[in-house]
DNA sequence: GAATTAACGTACCATGTGGTGATTTAACTG
DNA sequence: CAGTTAAATCACCACATGGTACGTTAATTC
């Protein structure tokens, strides 16, 4: 029911999605308060989903080139969210959102970008992380080359070549042969 | 008058526009059609002015490196069009965009990819640029950065450090300390 | 100066949006 | 089975959007 929701781009209007959904407009405000209650609730859902397989890859045994890996792999061309990440999708329409949509945004760009650094953190402790780039700009790096391969998904491009380019940069000279 | 088109972000809805303009709507639609006409227009406009810019780059009598930081400092740093790349806007909402819109926007991506193509070409016949990047995934890649870095500035992010990072991988060290 | 033509702008239309009050349906309690 | 309460829905509102018919003004021509 609510779940549907995962499938809603952000190009639908709320009265065709509860048109869609079999649900009528009340019953979505009395359970949302507005729109933005909606969509935040919406990107809620979604990134505790999406933050569980990244989570479960950033807490494997893998080693660093391989967590790294696994989240291209995520980002770049994993078919569970084929619809597109609905982070990118909202962050991308940041202005149409509500208040409290935004401020979920910039709190989750931020939790990436943490996760980003912690495991940087960890892969320059163990040595797998040679080089001499700061963690904070290698972590807004990935972030950013993250959010592009998405946004490329979005736009229906193919961002795997260009990705493996860009990680190349942390030292990971295999990472285009794997990915691509 | 028709230039305070440039000032028109995506946001701004054609009933408001011409309101601000102190034109009125039936004039707007003798002289354009349809909406779409109308973002045809501004985008085509647009296109031409910054075109000029780069055309200016690319003939201008610098060595390859300089080239390329300069267009990197257009795109990254250059207040010119402080309100944001018309083209990454209406790319970024192309499927609110029309039809006629969105085939330039096609278009000029296409343009954009194949001027960094030449770019990267004369670069390689001179031995300014070393490595063993394919020309055609090079210039996919410049395209996908320098449009990460205009999406960044429309999102209020500061895009320097993280385009300075990426250009390293096309083996132009020095871009980074150029930069940033 | 009169008549014709071209451009302009007011006022309007149909439609879709987010949001809500009144009413009916359903469930639960005694 | 009767009566109260909770929940879902029908129908509606105000507003903004893209788009247009028609009256009005301004320019041109003789």
């Amino acid at each position: 029911m609510r779940s549907y929701w995962n499938e809603g781009p952000t190009e639908v209007s709320l009265n065709g999605l509860c048109q869609r959904a079999g649900v009528s407009k009340p019953s979505v405000y009395r359970e949302f308060g507005n729109e933005d209650g909606l969509t935040h609730a919406a990107l809620e859902n979604y990134g505790h989903c999406v933050l569980a397989k990244v989570l479960e890859i950033l807490a494997g045994e893998d080693i660093f080139a391989g967590k790294i890996r696994k989240i291209a792999y995520l980002a770049a061309e994993d078919g569970a969210h084929e619809s597109g990440c609905l982070f990118v999708k909202m962050r991308t329409a940041k202005n149409q959102m509500g208040e409290k949509t935004q401020i979920l945004i910039a709190a989750m760009a931020s939790m990436a970008v943490d996760a980003y650094a912690n495991l940087l953190i960890e892969g320059r402790e163990t040595g797998e992380w040679p080089g001499n780039i700061p963690v904070k700009l290698g972590a807004a790096y990935l972030h950013a080359q993250i959010g592009l391969a998405l946004d490329q998904r979005a736009r229906g491009e193919d961002p795997r070549v260009v990705l493996a380019l860009a990680l190349c940069v942390l030292g990971l000279t295999d990472a285009q042969s794997e990915i691509a």
